[in-house]
DNA sequence: CCCCTTTATAGTCGTGATGACTATTAGTCA
DNA sequence: TGACTAATAGTCATCACGACTATAAAGGGG
């Protein structure tokens, strides 16, 4: 392969990170609002350049650090999704983008960072046209997580460090739009072994009404055998 | 975001090629040859430049093309896998690379292209270390196909436009590296419904040896609902 | 030509997973 | 104290699936 031949072609390398959470039962995304042409007030995802000394996991990482103010993303889920790559993709120069996909607990409040305009979770759905093609990031990300979701342990990526069973169904009907019945549910994740632990004696009020809830945290095991699929949109024989 | 700051990174865009195969009962990748440092004289993933006005997917089928000779890529079923972006990951220069898996029925016969050395199809895991982190694309490669058999009807991606279920069967099985029971695959797959459709009336001599299997081809389904899961590596109480 | 091998196909049986329910427990709020 | 709410326990029928056995349709070797 002659490498000279292309080494200097002018590509760009971004990530773009679509960073979902779960706030007031409902899907929020991390967006930001873009002050400059082209694309200018329209909310975008967050993101920026790949630095010569980096991989993208590391940028990505960085750049969430830098756009939400967060320190403690240890404990955050991310995932590569998958690179974007289309020649008009924007419409300034060629860049090719790394998307990730970022599952965080308790949605932080975000503040501006040293990077960009300020970032604002916005419920799924509800922001309009995105910069670019991030729409289409978003989309991907969302049905990523949600496929995920049926046959590993990635539901707990979005709860706290400890949580109730209730809570974790919730993510389960935020992400999937459907609705679930409570004691299946409960019976097929506590038959699953290692997906979560019982806290020994700890329970939680949830919001003050009816029985406490047992508290429980994520286990050992990271894939479902066999899985938890959702009900199907179709009138399958299953 | 301040373009001109990062515009002139030498980045370049590579894309690289797990195509896989079954061949006599095993599974193939498509390796070429290095014939310069470094790594030469080791085996490699089919790959190379992204032009300035393709798109990685359009790169990786022409790339696919040029180093197999191979024009009928229209039923090649090729999937993005993941973006490899480690900055030592080439010694010469920064290289990210995009990843693609890509699924071929019968093996064509490949002539060395236009680029690179001569290509040849190499049984999975008997080439020796790769060059670059080729070694982990292959694996993640196979990992991905493993598991979408799972859930998709991706397993047809390998058979010819008409296939008995001994041969789809035959997919499973070496890809998985596991033997499953024949009636039971074939009431699962026949109750599946859109994964294949029977051919009226066709019949092929499987070698010549025992009954002629009745012939099917891909059905419009894309996913597995429920899924056929691979057997457990554990003893897994299902 | 008969029988044996080989492979495809048909069916059976028991168990485990799952969907649809009902019942009970343990809290808050009026 | 009595609704109301949410968590938890349990039941029951159906379906999917693993493990089998049986039969059908081809070729090959004596």
């Amino acid at each position: 392969m002659d490498y000279d031949k292309y080494a200097h072609e002018p590509f760009a390398v971004t990530v773009d990170l679509a960073v979902l959470t779960i706030a007031e039962g409902a899907l929020h995304a991390l967006l930001v609002e873009r002050g400059q042409e082209p694309y200018a007030g329209h909310w975008a995802l967050p993101g920026g350049f790949v630095h010569p000394d980096e991989s993208a996991e590391t940028a990505a990482r960085r750049e969430l650090a830098e756009e939400t103010g967060l320190s403690d993303l240890s404990g955050l889920h991310l995932e590569q999704l998958r690179t974007y790559s289309e020649p008009d993709r924007d419409p300034r120069m060629r860049v090719v983008s790394v998307a990730f996909a970022a599952l965080l607990p308790d949605p932080p409040e975000p503040h501006g960072g040293s990077d960009a305009a300020e970032a604002r979770w916005v419920p799924y759905g509800k922001a309009g046209p995105l910069a670019f093609d991030h729409d289409r990031i978003l989309a991907d990300a969302h049905e990523r997580v949600g496929a995920k979701l049926e046959y590993t342990c990635l539901a707990t990526a979005f709860c706290p460090p400890e949580f109730t069973l209730g809570e974790l169904q919730q993510v389960y009907e935020t992400v999937w739009g459907t609705t679930l019945d409570r004691p299946n549910f409960r019976r097929k994740v506590l038959a699953t072994p290692g997906f979560v632990e019982a806290v020994p004696g700890a329970a939680r009020l949830t919001g003050g009404r009816g029985k406490p809830a047992a508290l429980y945290r994520a286990g050992p095991a990271a894939t479902l055998h066999p899985p938890l699929l959702r009900p199907s949109p179709e009138g399958r024989p299953a």
